[in-house]
DNA sequence: GGAGCGCTGTACCGTATGTTACGTATTTTG
DNA sequence: CAAAATACGTAACATACGGTACAGCGCTCC
């Protein structure tokens, strides 16, 4: 059943030719003010000509133009009516169920972050934004790329952020870089992999601080870890979902930002100089 | 301090004369739809003729009709990002930092998959799961991470994916490969990157089918792309937020999981036994 | 009770908007 | 590879929309 204008456009922007099929991308992008405006701006917007943004609307079954604004003005009014109703895809019975697992990760971000306290935020982001020690970061197999993430984002606000990649045998080798003073972040959830287990070990032996994101069942790594963040990931699919300790990365990320506030301005305008 | 012409109304409606103050009461009575349709419309809802209408408006300071109508415009579109399901959201007392984030990462979250349908992402699971093509990862400075994490995903279940990472000239070089039935997912978010710009029109022209992950912005290489997944990413930070992506992402791993179910659980238990 | 002022609607005007026709470019098909 | 079909943009067009001048009416205040 088709009862938006959204869905009715999801539904045949398979079927369009390119030029309609970009203005559909806008508006869905903008979803629906660019509608509300007048044919000009809406083809300057997709970057096609009027023509095309009329045919557009013809394809999706409106007589004209003003019958087209009408009905996405009906459908705002009715979603302004009742704001509680704004669940937006409704559930397609049966076939492919997206929203459980959108539900599902919700939920998860919620209990992730109300086991978590700002305090222990930040905290962990104080120990990152210590401009005295190294900052290491690695993940597991499907874990790396948020290690990865994360130190894109640190290396732009402080220098000495390294991620560690590649074979076990290369990490390993930049243990005799790592002390007291040096924090390393891991990311590891089911199923832990030994390699990463093993390398926390010799970190925590060497008095290396280490960070901890993992499930909520814990990997063996939290012993040596200084502090430990649990994440939930379970989602009706057959994937472990990784987003609640996305999340959770990017607030870090955001806390560092905040308290290297004024060398981390600086540093961020230089290298924006340097692109 | 007035912030909305519903509080700009309420605040001068007692020096209006009759006719505008009827004009006013209709406005509000249905605020702000009324306010988005013609004069003659309005007017007539109002019952009071066009020039009171006009009157109506000028007095609330706006030079035309058509400025009082894209103030309108742009106060709905405000109030439609930030959408006020926040009741639905335990606000965390003690105003702690970190809340405002997580509420608006979860707000970009339902904003994000309201404008997308299970149709569309089916549409989209469909094409990389299609055997007969390969599939191709690749994305920006900070989002190459979400290139990987789904790249690290798609490989376990099916041959042929391939995360392009390095240097520029790196990739181009697997221009080469590519062609009419293969995918290229391209993951491009504000400060778009020129090189992958230049990047998804060479492949573009190779005929090589792209989806693209972006923001509510739309990247210029959206006029490349055969499916468009339009992300919000604002979030009460010094950065962008990446996380609506993520999910969106991850429900496509999902997707293309149980598409591929019978070959894919085959060949995942086959790794499983490999390990 | 009369004069002045202010509010409102009718009628008309200029213009910006949606619409259509047509020629060119691009893609698809045999 | 050729030919047909489809898609797209330019430019001309008609309409309907916002804007304005002006006259009528009612109200208030001398």
């Amino acid at each position: 059943m088709i009862s938006s204008i959204a869905e009715l456009i999801a539904d045949r922007v398979g079927t369009m030719p390119a030029g309609e099929r970009r203005a559909a991308q806008t508006l869905i992008a903008s979803y629906p003010m660019i509608g509300l405006k007048t044919v000009a701006e809406f083809s300057a917007a997709a970057g096609v000509s009027s023509p095309t943004i009329l045919r557009f609307v013809a394809r999706l079954g409106f007589q004209n133009y003003p019958e087209f604004q009408s009905s996405l003005q009906d459908e705002l009014a009715a979603q302004l009516q009742s704001p509680a109703i704004r669940t937006l895809n409704p559930p397609s019975p049966g076939g492919s169920a997206v929203s459980p697992v959108l539900e599902a990760t919700l939920d998860n971000m919620r209990e992730t972050f109300r086991h978590l306290s700002d305090r222990q935020l930040d905290d962990i982001a104080a120990r990152l934004a210590d401009r005295r020690g190294k900052t290491f970061l690695i993940g597991g197999r499907f874990t790396d790329p948020l290690a990865r993430y994360m130190a894109a984002h640190l290396a732009v606000i402080q220098p000495d952020v390294f991620h560690l990649a590649g074979q076990e045998s290369m990490w390993r080798d930049r243990l005799i870089d790592m002390g007291k003073r040096d924090v390393l972040v891991i990311f590891d959830i089911r199923r832990y992999q030994d390699s990463l287990v093993r390398f926390a070990e010799k970190a925590h032996q060497r008095g290396v601080q280490i960070v901890l994101f993992t499930d909520q069942w814990l990997s063996p790594i939290a012993r040596f870890a200084r502090h430990v963040i649990a994440g939930r990931t379970a989602v009706p699919s057959a994937w472990d979902s990784s987003a609640a300790l996305f999340v959770v990365a990017e607030t870090l990320i955001g806390a560092v930002t905040r308290q290297l506030e004024a060398d981390g301005a600086r540093r961020l305008r230089e290298m924006e100089g340097l692109r």
